[in-house]
RNA sequence: GGCGACAUAGCCAAGUGGUAAGGCAGAGGACUGCAAAUCCUCCAUCCCCCGGUUCAAAUCCGGGUGUCGCCUCCA
């Protein structure tokens, strides 16, 4: 298995620090609005990657932080006059509202500032004492240049950040890239006691605190999005091997930007699309797909016509299980013919590319492509077989389990509590009796037809359309599904 | 100014030395009362441009051009 380190700029074999077993830490939000489908490539991209580890067997712990005490989150709150402790948990309900439509498992542990406080403090009190940090007037910053190794992740040199440094410097700070272990609280801001007085932790601090805390030194995989090499990673690097004297992580991998009109979708360009807002216009399953269908590393590009397009593609892949499905039911043959042999044989190659794909850097771009070949090697089957003696048993009970390993690492359709793929999303309580309906609807519509009365077939038809209600004449009766 | 990434058909997108995956859109055929779904066939002589290395390059090297990103909160 290879992975794009960002560390080293290439691909490396991947190596656990401990034989089957994987330890990873993703950065996740900062909670102070609903994410935006920049952070939900991040979270949907790292969720794909935990998934396939575990399916390769790997026993993994992953954990996913929330930076729930933060100026973001202040100035938030003040503006809604809203207290900044409550109104960062309200969003940490809303990120799992949108990651579970998104099929995003929960991390192992879901970490929050607001409750390592001590891991903190005790992190920064280490790190004065070590002489890699100083106290400024309540405030505790990082000394860059007593670490050797600042710069190593996004590969600059401290000379080149003194130059491109644009912020205005603060007289106090020795370097002008120091940072901020611990900041002194002004009037009416949430403050925690420390040895430096009331203040609350800087932003990088928290994540090296509450990744070793659960992972250890030099563990596997810490991920993030490009945005976060420089500063919040190299930072985290600095304070943590700073601290512990240990190598901090193995592993760093960095997805790419959604852009919209080619340019970064970011909050602090105001060019942002809100999960949700997405979630009301396509489904979860078509999202996480468009978010899949790149390689993680390229930037992406998001718009409707491409989201609506990847839409159409999915459909295909739909229409493949429900003809599965419908196989299945159509009592199939138990014998095994030659062409059920090839058949899966075939089925066997495409896993095996599956899993080289993914074994290279994730590339699920390439995994989805392969999806596609096994949904054209499965429609084929059905297509000769139901010309011929009919579909075998073996080979649909195969063909069915490849698709679910598939899905299980992309993770784009959800499963019920029977192991069944779920493509038509929206099983309310309503829909016991919509379905009731469509059927009388379509007996209806059958006797029409029988009647050769097409004109009113037709429209039948046409207006279910309009209701999301897609009927489909075969020779063997009619098939009805909801719009994807 | 420093550092870095990318440039493949109408669109999206894989592919790091051996002669262009896959999807969307499109064309023709089969099936159908008609649609839809599905199947079959077609759809880049060529991978931004110019040089070079090589028996062989979209893939390596050099030089251009263009787009984007990081250097400041951001996934």
């Amino acid at each position: 298995m290879q992975i794009y380190n960002t560390l080293t700029r290439r691909k490396e074999k991947f190596v656990p620090r401990e034989t089957g077993r994987v330890a990873m830490y993703v950065c996740g939000p900062t909670t102070y609005n609903f994410i935006h489908l920049g952070n939900a490539r991040a979270f949907v991209v790292f969720d794909t990657v935990r998934r396939y580890f575990l399916y390769k067997g790997y026993k993994v712990r992953y954990v996913q932080n929330f930076t729930d005490i933060d100026d973001k989150i202040i100035k938030r709150a003040r503006e809604e006059g809203e207290d900044p402790i409550r109104l960062a948990a309200k969003y940490v309900e809303e990120y799992f509202h949108d990651m579970d439509a998104l099929n995003v498992l929960r991390a192992d542990i879901h970490p929050k500032v607001s409750e390592h406080l001590n891991e903190i403090i005790e992190m920064v009190r280490v790190l004065i004492e070590r002489g890699h940090a100083y106290v400024v007037d309540g405030d505790v910053y990082y000394n860059i240049s007593s670490f050797g190794g600042y710069g190593k992740l996004s590969g600059r040199s401290q000379e080149d950040m003194q130059a491109g440094a644009r912020v205005e410097v603060d007289r106090r700070k020795k370097h002008p890239m120091d940072f901020a272990l611990w900041k002194s609280a002004k009037e009416g801001e949430p403050a925690w006691d420390s040895p430096w007085g009331l203040g609350r932790p800087g932003w990088h601090i928290e994540c090296s605190a509450m990744s070793l805390k659960y992972l250890g030194t030099d563990f596997d995989i810490h991920g993030g999005g490009f945005d976060l090499i420089f500063p919040h990673h190299e930072n985290e690097i600095a304070q943590s091997e700073a601290a512990t004297g240990e190598p901090f992580a193995r592993y760093w991998m960095h997805n790419g930007f959604i852009t919209i009109n080619q340019e970064k979708m970011s909050k602090s360009l105001g060019n942002f699309f809100l999960v949700r807002e997405i979630l009301d216009k396509f489904p979860p399953d078509v999202v996480r797909f468009f978010l899949l269908s790149t390689h993680y590393r390229s930037p992406l590009d998001f718009d409707d016509e491409k989201l609506a397009a990847a839409g159409r593609g999915l459909e295909r892949v739909k229409n493949c299980i429900r003809a599965l499905k419908e196989a299945l039911q159509g009592n199939p043959r138990h014998t095994l013919s030659g062409a059920d042999k090839t058949f899966n044989e075939e089925l066997g190659g495409r896993l095996a590319e599956f899993n080289s794909a993914m074994d290279d850097d994730f590339n699920t771009a390439l995994a989805t492509g392969i999806l596609f070949d096994a949904v054209g090697d499965i429609n084929t089957y059905l297509h000769h077989a139901a010309q011929a003696d009919g579909p075998c048993l073996e080979a649909l009970h195969k063909a069915f389990k490849i698709i679910k390993t598939f899905n299980g690492v992309l993770g784009l359709f959800k499963i019920d509590a029977g192991d069944n793929i779920i493509i038509d999303g929206q099983s309310g309580a309503a829909s016991g009796l919509v379905e009731a309906l469509v059927e009388l609807i379509i007996k209806m519509r059958q006797e029409a037809r029988a009647r050769k009365d097409f004109a009113t077939a037709d429209s039948i038809r046409n207006d279910l359309g309009k209701l999301g209600i897609i009927l489909e004449d075969t020779p063997r009766g009619v098939r009805w599904k909801r719009q994807g």
